[in-house]
DNA sequence: CTCACAAAACTGGTCAGACCAGTTGTGTCT
DNA sequence: AGACACAACTGGTCTGACCAGTTTTGTGAG
């Protein structure tokens, strides 16, 4: 196999395994030649082709970075294919958070028996971040709490595949955090839920961490489940990132 | 925007919008660098971009070619950029298990819950065909039968994400039927395991459906894990794209 | 004339060193 | 102390060479 890919290959194991985290610099073309012993080309092929799978970004003049799996910052994929399965068709809003609840919650089981230190710093900053913002405006920070406990299970199979339904992620979060937020109670159970949630992952049990997980996606399923049926009106997410735009404004 | 990734974008569009067909050469690094005026580097890099999205494949002394996009025959979904890091990491078959296990539960729990008439027939045959054949040339049924389980619950997401980790699951089932059939008691667990998740789907339980399919998963990956541990040698399934090719038409 | 086999002419893979182009830190001069 | 220019980073591109597989070609032996 060729160098370039192996080199590629490596350099992905490391970031999904958990030893570069998002937005974390990844060492210069200059260095990794030198380090690795290959030619500066080797490295650019390699460094190319984790910047088409998604998993790195680079700036001219400033390095290559780890992508953030967090929306504001990148995401200049095209629009997942399963997104337009959704437009209209609230009903891939429950399949999505139906699957979700089996994967968030063995990613909270996974987390809280394989997390680092590291990782429980990350998730505490991502908690408490959480905590402190106008729960209206924090649909990306509730789900970058979430993405925090995935990324703590060290599973790269199962971080990869809730990566592959992002978008969608995106907007079941979205959509939760518009539809029931301002309802008083309910957000009120789904802080009380966040909260539980972090502190059993944090205090290393697996078990409790998955239950409530599980119920915390059961519940925002249900809710919304309950809203559509009597309201009959779902706030809708437009389906629009925009972020291309952002993106290369940002690198031009 | 650096050149090389106007070019990949360029090439990109040519191909999806018709002007090369899948399987077709494309024009050689030499001869491109000197059609667009640019050097062979920057081809080179955007070439590696489009490997890694998985729009292309390259072969040493061959050249590139438009990928096939029969794997996962994903209408739905990026081509499985999963597949590589299977390759020499025995450890991400073990991640691939930890994820099928509860995937596949939920499968089993929706499929016992909502399979219709139709479904229940074809999960029958598949079941069928998996005992009537011989245990060491059956890792296509076996895989056949559990994917008419997850065809059987009903939701598309679920049936998206377990296609989309189609290649890399063929292979675990490979892996297992390889390491772990030759062995009597095991494969007759293993027998065992397939009969109790048919009748349990059969008879509409799902939560003993769900049981034994997460028994099931996690069943051969212990057992696997133990033969690692133990005898350090499985059986390694050579990753062979046009045999997997092969096994996804016969699955479509 | 035909077949075999070696050489040539492709293909991609890697290397070296140079230079251009953005970004950031530093130090000097006012 | 502040402003500004100059290093010293970073990635982006080019050149030309050579290595390593694959296919074509051409020539010699039968």
């Amino acid at each position: 196999m060729a160098i370039s890919q192996e080199i590629s290959y490596r350099l992905e194991r490391l970031i999904l395994d958990g030893g570069l985290a998002p937005e974390q610099k990844i060492p210069s073309e200059r260095q990794l030649a030198a380090r690795l012993g290959v030619s500066r080309a080797v490295i650019r092929e390699a460094l190319h082709e984790l910047q088409g799978r998604g998993v790195i970004e680079t700036r001219h003049g400033k390095g290559s970075f780890v992508a953030s799996m967090v929306p504001g910052a990148n995401e200049l994929g095209e629009p997942s294919p399963l997104m337009h399965l959704f437009e209209g068709h609230p009903r891939t809003l429950f399949d999505l958070l139906e699957v979700r609840e089996q994967l968030e919650g063995q990613a909270a089981f996974l987390a809280a028996q394989r997390a680092t230190q590291l990782d429980r710093h990350r998730i505490t900053k991502a908690f408490r971040a959480l905590e402190d913002t106008d729960p209206l405006t924090n649909a990306r920070l509730d789900h970058g709490f979430h993405l925090a406990i995935v990324e703590a299970s060290h599973n790269p199979v199962l971080v990869h595949v809730l990566n592959s339904l992002k978008n969608m992620m995106l907007l079941t979060v979205q959509a939760s955090v518009a539809n029931l937020n301002p309802r008083e109670e309910m957000r009120n159970k789904i802080v009380r839920h966040h909260r539980q949630l972090y502190e059993a992952v944090i205090a290393e049990k697996p078990a409790i961490a998955q239950k409530i997980a599980m119920a915390h996606v059961r519940f925002v399923s249900d809710a919304m489940r309950d809203m559509e049926k009597d309201g009959g009106t779902l706030i809708r997410i437009p389906v629009n990132p925009e972020s291309s735009v952002e993106h290369s404004r940002a690198l031009t």
